[in-house]
RNA sequence: GCCCGGGUGGCGAAAUGGUAGACGCAGAGGACUUAAAAUCCUCUGACCGUAGGUCGUGUGGGUUCGAGUCCCACCCUGGGUACCA
């Protein structure tokens, strides 16, 4: 029935659109190269896991409008750079691996086939000539690489650390990968394990990550979102004497003014001195408190809703500036990871320590006041205030009282100013086969120092200055990166996708990969087949573990610039043409982890020399989620997923890319409206039938004179169709091509240009209906490249306003009068118009209001 | 708890402090048609009415000649975060 419909009109998007997306595609009217007569713009699109589910109709939103801007910035005059790739390692591969025993790589290709297919058939403005894939060899060479080079600069070490282990998964979770106690990725229970791990240190860039967020052209409360993730906060630290021992203890505050206040020192029950101070009485609470803990997930132990725990220690400190003993305890909701594991607590300034203190009987000192009598008092009171029993640093205000006591602590050599951030280091190995191979062999000491003493030995080229080691059963071994003629260190064939037995990752079945011989000298590298080995050689076990998928996002921007680039991850040519992308979009749940792993890198690279920028995306957007029908999130369970074949077979692409463009701001969270989607058919359809109904039946002319009205509308529709997308308004945008195709449709006689104008305006946001148009009204060439319209000023301006005539700030009625009439005269007028007139009868005028060509208003008593 | 967004017709939504509801959906009436579909035209925030008026942007205050827009307090809702000392 539908196609019928389409034959009736003549409008049949599956011909138009297969048609321009073939012309496209043999033209290559989106290839692109470095060309300096012409200004870069590249626009970038957070690309998509290839998942089996195909594509969803949320995809095409982002993608949908940053085509709009490519389409606009390249008829604009612009070298316009917008590519698509896949970022395809991940669990959902290595899971159907596990129940069907087949390759991922191969499940990975078929899915990729079909999201290109999938995102072929909405005609964007794509480079393919870029495509990349995170898994291709080619393209985790790079990654594998620039982990080298982290490596070699110290910003990659290995830790035994207890880690998020998933066991429903096998395997092992970043902290931001589990959500309230539960794997982010299938929603199952995880718990702790010591492991072996990987870990950056992006605790290096905090400063950095958070200072050049100032300057980054993105959504407010992202930069939020990143800024309260690092969480920087300024305090000092503070050392306490311990009575009858030498260590001293060390707390961490960000309220020394209120020092005087202490009641008790709380360590973490992890913290390394807790065996050495706990009294003899005390050690077997403490020891059983400190077994308790470890037994308990951090999810239980950060629960607010379930109260204060803590036992004492029998250890007494000495307050550093009035001597006085002061009980250590140690407790739970004291954080190991946080600052130096202890604190200092002041139950009257701080709500746990307060609560702590009400449970366990500890005294409340009051050091600090409200500033304002007014104020309600009430403990315990966190704010800043005036101090009062702190010796001589009472009657001062807390920020001065900060700076002076520390003072006082530093000139006694017992504290000192201090900065703290919450930003943890970046767990980076994953015990999984579906990720890029860590390019590192372990060898034991003898073996390293060979190594490392060998100048000329290939496998110095990425060694550290500090040699990276771990210690099992007594044994250490140490880490030796590869060559990069090494690289790619390609995944090998498993027996098996599951986990070792020892939790360690499926690559540890590939036991003729995993052990191996090196030449020191020669760099060569063979599997160790037992055979006896001449003086160059050493014996190496390969490490096992494989890298988060975060990894191949963290640069997936610079590898688009020169994908077959085999001397570099980027060319360095094509990067300083094409240095950052100018316009990034994609969900705002990357906020944090996505978004601070790429900068880290991108900072990285840009100290080392590879990319001349140290910020990767000076300019990003979200575009907000698409809803169901319902108002609720779709899923499959809910049944209230839209698919984008559906809609694109049943309408076109076209009518999908307006319509999702149509159903709000770019940015909100909005619902899905089959009904709604009539508007825009109804639009395009009409589109199509004016523009052959005006051909056919010759009501183009060639002469430029048209209606003012429709004229200056016609401009006016430029202009805001260009600052709207400038802007991403893209719904508004649309809003303005219904109305100015209304006006033109009531026209008898319209003026070709006009309409080809209109076209081009249209171009951007359903491109194969425009492109059909455009050639049969007589465009010789795609409309791709002819010149976006520009407004014409003289064509804006106006003869009249409408001023609107109010009393009392009621409408009471409005007047046409010649633009910029003298004020007095338009008051004039105003005060003739009857209806104003009836309101001003017996009153007396106060007050006259005019702004300029827009509006009266008489304020009458 | 804390930090951000957001509350506007039956629905999706527009509105540099200056005509609230553009554009579209749905609905009503009409035209065309043997009929239906499609298309086109008119109406469509609520209330009272002949004209015309009154009330209306979550609630209550405030600033202003004038507030959806600015300020204060509160309610609801979406998201982020969570013992970070």
């Amino acid at each position: 029935m539908d196609k019928c419909k389409n034959e009736m009109d003549g409008y049949a998007p599956a011909e138009v659109e297969k048609k321009w997306q073939d012309f496209w595609e043999q033209d290559g009217t989106f290839c692109v190269r470095e060309d300096d007569d012409r200004p870069k713009y590249y626009v970038l699109d957070m690309f998509p896991y290839p998942s089996g589910a195909g594509l969803h109709i949320g995809h095409p939103e982002g993608y949908t409008a940053s085509d709009i801007l490519t389409r606009y910035r390249i008829a604009d005059g612009y070298n316009v750079l917008h590519p698509m790739g896949w970022d395809a390692f991940g669990l959902p591969a290595e899971q159907h691996a596990l129940q069907t025993g087949t390759h991922p790589a191969i499940n990975t290709a078929q899915n990729v086939d079909r999201f290109r297919a999938q995102i072929r058939r909405l005609g964007f403005a794509i480079d393919w000539s870029r495509e990349i894939n995170t898994t291709d060899p080619e393209y985790y060479r790079w990654t594998q690489w620039i982990f080298l080079q982290l490596f070699k600069h110290g910003l990659a070490y290995v830790d035994e650390r207890p880690v998020w282990w998933c066991p429903e998964l096998r395997s092992v979770l970043a902290n931001e990968e589990v959500v309230n106690g539960r794997s982010e990725r299938g929603d199952h229970p995880v718990e702790r394990r010591p492991l072996r791990q990987w870990v950056l240190r992006i605790t290096n860039y905090a400063e950095k990550l958070l200072k050049q967020l100032e300057n980054l052209d993105w959504p407010d409360s992202t930069k939020r979102q990143q800024k309260a993730w690092i969480g920087r906060s300024e305090g000092a630290e503070i050392d306490f004497a311990v009575e009858g021992h030498r260590e001293k203890i060390r707390v961490y505050t960000t309220r020394v003014d209120t020092i005087f206040g202490i009641s008790y020192l709380v360590l973490a029950p992890e913290h390394p001195l807790v065996s050495q101070l706990t009294t003899v009485a005390c050690s077997e609470e403490v020891a059983r408190y400190k077994k308790m803990t470890a037994a308990k997930g951090d999810l239980e132990r950060t629960d607010l809703a379930k109260g204060k725990t803590g036992v004492s220690t029998g250890a007494c400190a000495l307050h550093p500036l009035t001597g006085k003993r002061i009980p250590i305890w140690i407790a739970d909701y004291v954080l190991p990871t946080y600052g130096t594991g202890a604190i200092m607590a002041v139950p009257a300034h701080d709500e746990r320590d307060y609560e702590f203190a009400q449970k366990f009987n500890l005294p409340v000192i009051e050091v600090v006041r409200p500033k304002h009598e007014t104020v309600e008092k009430k403990l315990p009171f966190c704010e800043f205030g005036v101090l009062c029993n702190s010796e001589e640093f009472d009657g001062l205000d807390s920020i001065p009282a900060k700076a002076a006591i520390l003072q006082c602590l530093r000139e006694k050599n017992m504290g000192r100013a201090a900065v703290n951030y919450k930003l943890r280091d970046w767990l980076f190995s994953r015990q999984r086969y579906w990720g890029e191979p860590v390019p590192i062999v372990w060898v034991d000491k003898r073996d390293y120092e060979k190594i490392s003493q060998a100048k000329a030995s290939p496998f110095q080229e990425f060694l550290p200055k500090t040699p990276i080691f771990f210690e099992e059963n007594g044994v250490r071994s140490f880490a030796v990166p590869l060559h990069s003629s090494h690289l790619p260190l390609l995944l090998p064939e498993v027996p098996d996708y599951h986990p070792s037995d020892g939790g360690e990752s499926p690559l540890a079945h590939a036991t003729k990969w995993l052990h191996i011989s090196l030449n020191v000298m020669s760099g060569q590298v063979k599997a160790d087949d037992g055979e006896a080995l001449g003086d160059d050689w050493v014996r190496g076990r390969r490490e096992t573990n494989t890298m988060p998928q975060w990894a191949g996002s963290c640069w997936y921007h610079l590898r688009y610039l020169s994908p077959h680039c085999d001397s570099a991850p980027v060319d360095p040519k094509a990067e300083r043409y094409w240095q950052n992308p100018d316009f990034y979009i994609g969900g705002a749940e990357h906020a944090v982890l996505h978004l601070l792993y790429a900068r880290f890198w991108h900072q990285f690279l840009f100290e080392i020399g590879v990319v001349s920028t140290p910020e990767p995306y000076p300019r990003l957007f979200h575009q907000g989620i698409i809803l169901g029908e319902d108002g609720n999130k779709m899923s499959k369970s809910r049944g209230n997923v839209v698919n984008p074949d559906t809609i694109v077979g049943r309408y076109g692409a076209d009518t999908l890319r307006l319509y999702e463009m149509f159903l709000g701001p770019l940015e909100a969270v909005k619902p899905w409206d089959s009904r709604g989607i009539e508007g825009v058919v109804r639009f395009l359809r009409r589109v199509w039938q004016w523009f052959e109904g005006c051909r056919l039946a010759g009501k183009f002319t060639e002469k430029n004179d048209c209606d003012e009205v429709v004229e200056r509308l016609l401009h006016e529709s430029i202009q805001k169709v260009r600052n709207d997308i400038e802007n991403l308004q893209l719904n508004t945008a649309i809003s303005q091509l219904m109305i100015l195709l209304n006006h033109m449709q009531s026209q008898e006689k319209i003026p070709l240009q006009m309409g080809r104008t209109f076209l081009q305006l249209l171009a951007p946001f359903a491109p194969h209906i425009a492109e059909e148009l455009w050639q049969r009204c007589g465009g010789t060439a795609s409309i791709v490249r002819t010149p976006f319209p520009k407004a014409d000023g003289e064509k804006l301006l106006q003869k009249t306003a409408v001023v609107v005539l109010q009393v009392n700030g009621r409408l009471r009625g409005e007047i046409h009068i010649p633009m910029d009439l003298a004020e007095r005269d338009v008051l004039r007028l105003a005060r003739c118009h009857p209806a104003v007139e009836a309101h001003l009868a017996d009153r007396e005028i106060v007050r006259e209001i005019y702004v300029a060509n827009r509006l009266v208003n008489f304020v009458v008593r």
